[in-house]
DNA sequence: GTCTATACAGCGATAGAC
DNA sequence: GTCTATCGCTGTATAGAC
């Protein structure tokens, strides 16, 4: 077989682009579907047409490709939240746009990358452990600002230190996610989350 | 080796029961702290002390053991809805007793069985995916009835349908669990949980 | 009801040719 | 950078003795 041929696989991953980066897009799709321990390197090798040793090549082990999973994911999510800060004008659309992150993550049939390593976590490599707190406490950082900035401006209340309730509203989207995801119903995770709105006093 | 020979367990599985029990106990734990598809018979029999193929004796496929499992856990999650509706004096404490349900599993290092589950829902064996919706449904019922009750007697605020909102305590929940457990903190579940119970207008 | 032994498939990983 | 071939291990599951 020649090495122009590249299989179609119903991921997707980005067909111009390097074999290292279609490798992660295949390989995120996978874990966000079946999670870090159900998916192998078989998988995805055969969806991109190569071989488990030629996978090896590029990322010499699970956990180093699991790594550099994370760091891709909190990059880009990193880079979202910069993209909200600089296009929406206050603390309330912030939020909204916030929570379209995750709505468009799971309207793929994806749950969130680190949501479902938060759920394996006890049976992850070791040095995938720290950049995945990390990914949260990074979120839980961006949000109490603007939960920050809402309450001082009056379109939020809530009490306590602004941290709490950035760590609940996380929660509460990873969760409304995980259940919305096996009735396969995005629209009940919208509901869920403006319902998690609407207890700081957002119409939604 | 003789038969008499018990290994003693860290998960320890009540000692005095029969062995389809203590079964289903060990595996309940593993499935808990490491999912369905991370945790094996290999490790169910050794720390039980007896082999895999005694194992599938008594329960012959892994579908078997996990839709058992399901089934017990939301039968006994069941009986604990029972036991607040008769013990606790009205829809606010109700709701607190709820939360301690969730508590108390996480404070033993587990995530709740069927929200670790959803998680794994696209990997999982056909005859586990109905039960398992079925116990968030239940779930939503009886949360929908305290929650329709707490509003009419005054005690909690929200807009719409009771489900909604059962449903947004759901995810909010499990979410505080998929989280708190990585960082091996149980007080940041309860704090998220009383943030969730806060936007019901409900003190803590 | 528990055991030993085994079948068979899949996994992650490596060596070495091209 | 990709391949073929293979190693060593673990997984679920089954047959048959006791």
């Amino acid at each position: 077989m020649g090495g122009t041929m590249s299989a179609k696989g119903s991921t997707a991953p980005s067909p111009g682009s390097d074999t290292p980066t279609r490798i992660l897009d295949t390989a995120e799709a996978l874990v966000q579907q079946r999670g870090f321990n159900s998916f192998s390197y078989g998988e995805v090798a055969g969806e991109l047409g190569i071989t488990r040793a030629s996978l090896h090549y590029h990322y010499p082990g699970k956990a180093i490709l699991g790594r550099s999973l994370i760091e891709r994911y909190a990059e880009r999510f990193g880079e979202e939240l910069a993209r909200i800060d600089a296009g929406e004008p206050g603390p309330a659309e912030k939020l909204r746009a916030y929570v379209a992150l995750y709505s468009g993550v799971l309207s793929e049939g994806r749950m969130c990358l680190c949501g479902m390593l938060a759920a394996e976590f006890l049976t992850l490599p070791e040095e995938l452990r720290d950049p995945l707190l990390r990914f949260f406490d990074d979120n839980e950082a961006w949000l109490a600002a603007v939960l920050e900035e809402g309450r001082s401006d009056g379109a939020m209340q809530f009490a306590g230190p602004a941290g709490e309730t950035a760590r609940m509203l996380i929660g509460g989207l990873e969760g409304a996610m995980l259940i919305a995801r096996p009735y396969g119903d995005t629209e009940r995770f919208r509901r869920a989350a403006a319902g998690l709105l609407s207890g700081l006093a957002m119409d939604a």
